[in-house]
RNA sequence: AGCCGAUUAGCUCAAUUGGAAGAGCAUUUGAUUUACAUUCAAAAGGUUAAAGGUUCAAAUCCUUUAUCGGCUACCA
């Protein structure tokens, strides 16, 4: 068999994912048996502008080796993929490519055309992310992709938002909201970045007091609101102000008079202990108004100018030349006290940076009260969902839910979903699923739909339920047009009768980033608890973040990001998917590409032992029942079947924990130590030599089935791997001997080839075999004695040595076994094993366990100082740990309390360190 | 301001309920009749940020401090 002598990830990258997807493999489907237990995971769906970054490919990694681990189990299994139609960020970007090719505004094209123009778009470009989560090799069910902008998912939104609305948890109103002048929309506090500067002003101004020569000072950061005050509030405990509550305020640069009033919201200490209140711009002032009736006065426009009502000096200009000018006509009126520099936080757009402004403003609520319960119920009864890690996400989840606000989920925007509610003339407003319902209730009013459009989160909030046709005929559009037939069609299609929701909800396993469990996994917890009864999952894995080498966050302002695409190309995919399964569950990590230069390695290694036994596969088959043994099994073979069962047990313990660093690490070294550097080069004489030729004392027939007995360990190997590295296993597995589809799990019976069907190994607790581990151990620790004399005595490789052993008689049997092995490895010519050490003073001597030595005969070689410090150097490292051991029993308190079975491995301990001190000891007094 | 996390070998990170501190990279030394130099072998490298406490036993639990990071809220 040809096979190259390195691995070239791109054909197999190119090659097997679009076999697998036009096979129906992703799909629950290709799932034959009818009693299959279900698996299901909801992508989170990207941004329909985004593209792939670190922190998707990590997640997505995690994503497809559960699925994947989970197919191979024989679940049937279903990972939905879909994109986010992203309202603000598509909008942008379209306006943005508006303003360049055509130099045209959305309301030059109008409403209607823009969002035309939106579609084209999302058609034209909304498929780099879906491509590249492909490159990824995510093994997504492509023909239940879904759009937050579907048909069957607006239509859900409408459904949620008429129910809540009928029920009074959604409402309108005017509130003071977070508005981006930028952007000119409504944003959720959520959406709001605090962004600190140092080089803010805490701005002193006077308001005389009207009937008094007394003026009162007010600090504040923001002085162009002051066009809009109603009232300075103080203390009512303050006894500076105390005879001024109740009196009246004129206010400077406008002909109104305002009240003093008194309220415990005021700080005395703080500024000057009294308060500009401005109810239209400023969340506090807004409340406080409200308990003392004070009238509320918008004085800015949408975009951050003065209005109208703040006086015609003012009419027109942006908020930053009105402050400006405010200042500058306090200056003239002899009332600006005094400018402190102050360090002040400010409130911005997520996404354009502009300073946000609390703005007084009419728009639509959900009421976030019964909602949070529904979520704190289920956490407190249920530990619902589970997070992984627990610590800290579970508090900070709780916590948050404590304090919530009710939600602004309108938006002035175009793109997205429009509000169900139409207005009459008289500003009647009538909430319904359906224009013509609407025309119904109104009875035939003139009617205008309300122009905004639904907060993204919205939507994504129903994602758990919304994409598995949620409130829609069953058997219909869960399914698209057109895709049955790229689906596999040998296998038998479930008849769909019962719906996806039914099957797949609530899902199992919901992996994220943390920055969104607020805006998204609580609300999915909400919205699926209220709508469908269930839970959106069981568990959510919150994922790390992936910083830049330096632990700087990954950003596009910075430029510090490394692209997964790159990655991809450099070192391949599943070089890259390693590395990042490899990293710790839910900890940060420094992105560096060395660890996934080792994880190419490794990929090559994989690629290397199977090359191997490719060339020495004559006559052998992948055949299971080969790793079987008899009692007369070498203890090489009992070792690795004994090893690759208890890796097989480990590696399904650590994912059902989601601990999926230390299934990469057992796996890893597993393949690279035990098989490859251990089981290759011990059994290499047994196997290779190219034909089926007999070597001395073995049949043509042992050698076939020692080929066997390597190939099938390899094979079972590579399908542990494989949810790991699915491209590599897949293309080394097509070229095993004898691979077919009655290799596969059987619920995949009858479809095409993969290992991606094969079953995943669970382990076979009674195939380990802890006497052949231990025994091997004896034999790999003789041969690292071995090797450490030879690098230490500076010893030619070339030179043949001769191998003295002293001990017991069941080691003895164990060395004599694997003799031939043995002098291979260690290069040596001759082992001579006996009861007592019998060997030349002029040797190089080590201590081994179980009271065994190792002495080798350097008659002319050995350099007697080098020898003795060799010696005193392992005595000495002995001792440390010896008397550490003699200390820890001779403590009473340890004996008596800590478990027996621990104490017992301490003493074991150190009667070997005794014994082996002795040994060394007496082969230095020799020495001298 | 509050809450949370982190601090372990030169670097990046592990360490399952408290029970002999481990990998990979980098370093040093040696190896090329080989499945793989994307390789193999060997060595060296630690007062687990600091101080105190609980315990027979602490990287792990508690207290304090320092540095870094995150989140939430608010500062008129």
């Amino acid at each position: 068999m040809e096979i190259e002598k390195s691995y070239n990830p791109k054909e197999a990258e190119e090659t097997h994912y679009e076999r697998w997807e036009k096979n129906g493999c992703f799909a629950p489907e290709i799932n034959e048996n009818p009693d299959a237990v279900p698996f299901s995971i909801v992508i989170p769906p990207p941004n329909v502008t985004g593209s792939l970054h670190m922190g998707h490919a990590l997640q997505h990694t995690i994503m497809d080796v559960l699925t994947r681990w989970k197919r191979m189990q024989g679940f049937k299994t279903l990972w939905l993929p879909g994109t986010d139609h992203a309202g603000i960020s598509t909008q942008l970007q379209v306006t943005k490519k508006l303003l360049k090719e055509e130099k045209k505004t959305r309301w030059d094209l109008g409403r209607e055309e823009f969002t035309k123009r939106v579609w084209d778009w999302k058609r034209q470009y909304g498929g780099e992310i879906t491509r590249q989560i492909r490159r990824e090799g995510a093994s997504v069910d492509w023909s239940r992709e879904r759009f937050t902008m579907d048909k069957s998912l607006s239509k859900a939104v409408r459904e949620v938002f008429c129910s809540l609305f009928e029920q009074g948890w959604i409402y309108r109103g005017k509130r003071i909201v977070n508005w981006c002048p930028k952007d000119k929309t409504v944003l959720s506090d959520l959406e709001v970045k605090e962004e600190t500067r140092k080089d803010g002003k805490l701005v002193y101004l006077q308001y005389p007091i009207k009937n008094s020569t007394r003026k009162l000072t007010v600090a504040t950061t923001r002085p162009e609101t002051m066009l809009g005050d109603s009232a300075v509030a103080v203390n009512p405990k303050d006894v500076r102000y105390s005879d001024l509550i109740g009196e009246i305020i004129l206010l400077p640069l406008t002909n109104r008079e305002i009240p003093i009033v008194a309220d415990e919201y005021v700080d005395a200490e703080f500024g000057t202990g009294a308060v500009k209140i401005t109810p239209a711009h400023d969340p506090n002032d807004y409340e406080l108004g409200l308990r003392h009736n004070l009238p509320q006065i918008v004085v800015m426009n949408d975009d951050a100018t003065m209005n109208a009502v703040a006086g015609t000096d003012f009419n027109g200009l942006d908020r930053y030349i009105a402050r400006a000018k405010v200042i500058e006509k306090f200056d003239e009126l002899g009332l600006l006290e005094k400018i402190d520099d102050y360090e002040i936080s400010l409130p911005c757009c997520e996404r354009c940076k502009t300073v946000l402004e609390p703005i007084l403003s009419e728009q639509w609520f959900v009421k976030m009260d019964e909602m949070r319960d529904i979520a704190l119920n289920l956490m407190k009864t249920e530990n619902s969902p589970r997070f992984s890690p627990e610590v800290p996400h579970t508090k900070v989840y709780t916590n948050w839910l404590e304090n919530l606000k009710d939600w602004t989920i309108s938006r002035q925007l175009w793109w997205g979903h429009q509000i169900p509610a139409w207005y009459d003339d008289l500003g009647n407003v009538f909430v319904a699923r359906t224009f013509e319902q609407a025309k119904a209730k109104a009875q035939n009013a003139n009617l205008t739909q309300d122009e905004d459009v639904l907060d993204t989160w919205f939507s994504s909030g129903l994602w758990a339920f919304s994409t598995f046709g949620w409130n829609e005929k069953r058997d219909t559009e869960t399914r698209r047009n057109g895709d049955k037939e790229n689906v596999f069609s040998a296998g038998k299609f479930l008849k769909v009768s019962e719906s996806d929701l039914d099957v797949f909800c609530p899902t199992d396993v919901l992996v994220t980033g943390r920055d969104i469990i607020f805006l998204w996994v609580s609300r999915m917890v909400m919205m699926t608890k209220k709508f469908v009864d269930k839970k959106p999952f069981n568990d959510v894995i919150i994922t790390g973040t992936v910083l830049d080498k330096n632990g700087q966050r990954m950003s596009k302002t910075k430029g510090n990001g490394v692209d997964p695409l790159d990655v991809f190309e450099k070192y391949g995919v599943d070089a890259t998917r390693l590395t990042l399964a490899g990293s710790s569950t839910g900890a940060d990590f420094r992105w560096r590409d060395e660890n996934v230069e080792q994880n190419r390695n490794f990929a090559n290694k994989i690629w290397n032992a199977t090359r191997f036994c490719l060339l020495n596969s004559e006559g052998a088959k992948v055949d299971h029942s080969s790793l079987i043994l008899d009692e007369n099994a070498s203890i090489a073979d009992k070792w690795i079947i004994s090893r690759l069962n208890k890796t097989a047990i480990n590696v399904n313990k650590e994912l059902e924990k989601y601990q999926f660093h230390t299934a990469v690490n057992l796996l890893y070294h597993f393949f690279w130590d035990d098989f490859c550097d251990w089981y290759i080069e011990l059994v290499k004489d047994e196997i290779s030599s190219g034909n089926l030729q007999e070597n001395e004392g073995q049949t043509t027939n042992d050698k076939g089935q020692a080929r066997t007995r390597i190939i099938t360990i390899l094979e079972v190997a590579l399908r542990m791997l494989h949810p790991f590295m699915p491209f590599l296993t897949e293309e080394l597995w097509l070229k095993l001997p004898y691979t077919s589809s009655n290799l596969h799990h059987e619920a995949y019976k009858n479809a095409p080839q993969t290992i991606m069907l094969t079953s995943f190994p669970l382990g076979d607790l009674s195939a380990i075999d802890e006497k052949a581990e231990a025994e091997m151990q004896a034999v790999i620790e003789l041969i690292s004695k071995v090797r450490n004399i030879r690098a230490e005595m500076s010893i030619k490789p070339s030179e043949r040595l001769s191998l003295h052993v002293s001990a017991d008689g069941d080691l003895q049997k164990v060395f004599a076994d694997n003799k031939a092995r043995i002098l291979k490895i260690a290069r040596a010519s001759n082992l001579i094993l006996s009861e007592t050490l019998n060997a030349p003073k002029a040797s190089a001597k080590a201590a081994l366990s179980r009271g065994a030595e190792l002495a080798i005969p350097l008659e002319g070689l050995i350099d007697f100082d080098k020898e003795r410090t060799r010696l005193e150097n392992q005595v000495a490292k002995l001792e440390i740990e010896g008397s550490r051991l003699s200390g820890q029993l001779s403590n009473e308190g340890f004996v008596k309390q800590a478990p027996a079975e621990k104490v017992v491995e301490l003493q074991e301990r150190l009667i070997e360190i005794e014994s082996q001190t002795k040994a060394l000891n007496l082969n230095l007094e020799a020495l001298k």
